[in-house]
DNA sequence: ATGAAAGCGCTAACAA
DNA sequence: TTGTTAGCGCTTTCAT
């Protein structure tokens, strides 16, 4: 029996045919399936729906059920790009997790960035009367929100908007490199260079002033000429080399896992070992590169799991709406073999 | 004015008030709204509802259409691991835009694997009246499928089911391994090597036909000794590299990129170069490895994005059901620098 | 302890 | 051309 182009995919069995089979009403199939609080429901008529539950596989249907409630189960998520980074698929994963727990299932929208596309979505989300929306974004930077967000609850996750007022859930790129600076400083380095990115973004300051402040800590003197400006990418890191051996730093934090990955083809090449000759720390935590590295990437990770369920505790006001405005989540370092 | 806590979100206009406003029934309003084909309503009533509508902000809900219909416009996908892998987001992508093409919206679950929570997970989305069910992998190969599947249309994508008689759709291994090897011998190599996984899989016998039968149809036999089983991660490639290099192939043809990425390593560590020592060919086109290696990676995609659409496809009936199980969805070469 | 009945917001005959 | 009305499956007073 294939399930092809049945069309009715539902059992068809209501709470009606329950209650004739159980033969009580509909009102006290209701309370029993619901084991709802305040009932009084006799131990045999309780029996009998059970019994007649199971006979007939009997399933509620949640869209009449909230209907009737007034109040759904749904929560929407939004993002720009669900498919262009592997990040993407960690929030929609925490978040889903997150919303699970508390009985609500996720309704998701990919936009592309595209602005109609965007506001359809949203205008989809508000018409399947979900609880609120997550907006996300697959990098942490500032946004316009789009008009139509205010009519519902939303918090958005991985970015934040000025002046709207709106929660915002985004991780905590200063202490990110704080530790991953802390990390190189714990194994004995004092001469740590930075290879910065290019595009101005919370990550490019946020890292930088966690770099500076565990320099401070440490009682090191921050050196300008220490940090180096590249292209957030393989080739940036590739490039940036010649300098980084002339600075004569042991030791580097890079901006992220493609810099490092691209970093560990330039110093391969001037048959520089790491972590022996130096030391690489990276930032992300982008699987496939850092944890396959020759040796292993010591990195910090972006937090996009616990962005997601964060984002939905937020929605559903579990968590404490910290009085600051965007809620920083911590980022961890990730211990492996690059120091 | 924060937008956290208020709990009642949806703009709580119903099609009544809108009736109201207009001076019409809401049968008229529900006509023009839906821009119902034979209705004949009077000019004068059609604007006076529109205007009312856009007054008032009416949003229909979309909830209590289903209810009425009978029919949702949901379509649920239910995946193993989300978050795991970069591919899963593009199957996600493809699948919710081929969705939202045909005016129905994605529900989705990630399981982890774990059984109790697939089920949970399907029940959910049964009570949900999804109009079907998009069940996941995020590696193709075999599955036992879970009994409550049964209950709805279901397709199955990136991953097969023996008896079920369930439609799958999966990526074409073997025109993707033939493929690979094409690109290798339309450079002129002769002697190509293949590494292939030492997991027994669709890809690992799907690839491995592919390469045989271009070899085969190139006039060139096939030598067993030319490929090599390796780890199927960076790691084996690394480790295959000395016996690539003993087999005095000019050609590699990977089993998937993370490989190829290994063999890069290890012969860079030997002073040879790619392509002119050695030409290298990927499979599985993960972005973060191909596209940045250094050369650019040449290799075969999979196509996730594209099983995620003709898996929506397939479950809507828009797909014609070919004869044969389960439906071949192509691998696409990608031409890069490594050849 | 249980049932009758009035909605929830919308659609779809059927009348008018 | 437009309005009435009876549901869709469920929840929830309010009676009994």
């Amino acid at each position: 029996m294939t399930s092809t182009g049945h069309g009715r995919s539902t059992s068809g069995i209501t709470m009606r045919d329950v209650a004739k089979v159980a033969g009580v009403s509909v009102a006290t199939v209701s309370h029993v399936v619901n084991d709802k609080p305040g009932a009084r429901i006799g131990d045999d008529a309780r029996r009998r729906v059970h019994e007649a539950v199971t006979e007939l596989g009997y399933r509620p249907n949640a869209l009449a059920k909230t209907l009737s409630q007034g109040t759904s189960r749904f929560i929407g998520l939004v993002a720009d790009a669900i498919a262009t980074t592997p990040f993407a698929g960690q929030i929609i994963h925490g978040a889903q997790d997150e919303a699970w727990k508390h009985g609500y299932v996720l309704l998701v929208a990919n936009t592309d960035g595209n602005t109609a596309a965007e506001d359809e979505a949203i205008m989809m989300m508000l018409e399947h009367q979900v609880r609120g929306i997550l907006y996300s974004t697959w990098y942490h930077h500032e946004i316009t929100v789009p008009e139509a967000l205010h009519q519902t609850d939303t918090v958005l996750v991985d970015c934040f908007a000025g002046g709207s007022g709106l929660p915002a859930v985004v991780p905590d790129e200063e202490q990110g490199g704080r530790s991953a600076t802390e990390a190189l400083l714990a194994a004995g380095h004092r001469r740590i260079a930075f290879i910065n990115t290019t595009t101005p973004s919370p990550a490019q300051s946020g890292r930088l002033a966690g770099y500076r402040s565990a320099l401070e800590s440490a009682g090191l003197d921050f050196d300008e000429s220490l940090v180096f400006p590249a292209s957030p990418e393989q080739e940036g890191g590739y490039t940036a080399t010649a300098s980084i051996v002339d600075s004569r730093a042991t030791a580097v934090f890079c901006h992220n896992d493609r810099v490092a990955m691209g970093l560990y083809d330039g110093l391969r090449e001037r048959g520089l070992r790491i972590p022996d000759d130096m030391a690489v720390m990276g930032f992300d935590n982008q699987d496939v590169i850092a944890a396959h590295l020759r040796p292993p990437l010591s990195t910090v990770a972006l937090p996009h799991y616990e962005l997601g369920a964060a984002g939905v505790r937020r929605l559903l006001g579990l968590e404490t709406p910290s009085t600051t405005h965007p809620q920083l989540i911590a980022c961890p370092p990730i211990q492996r073999h690059s120091i």
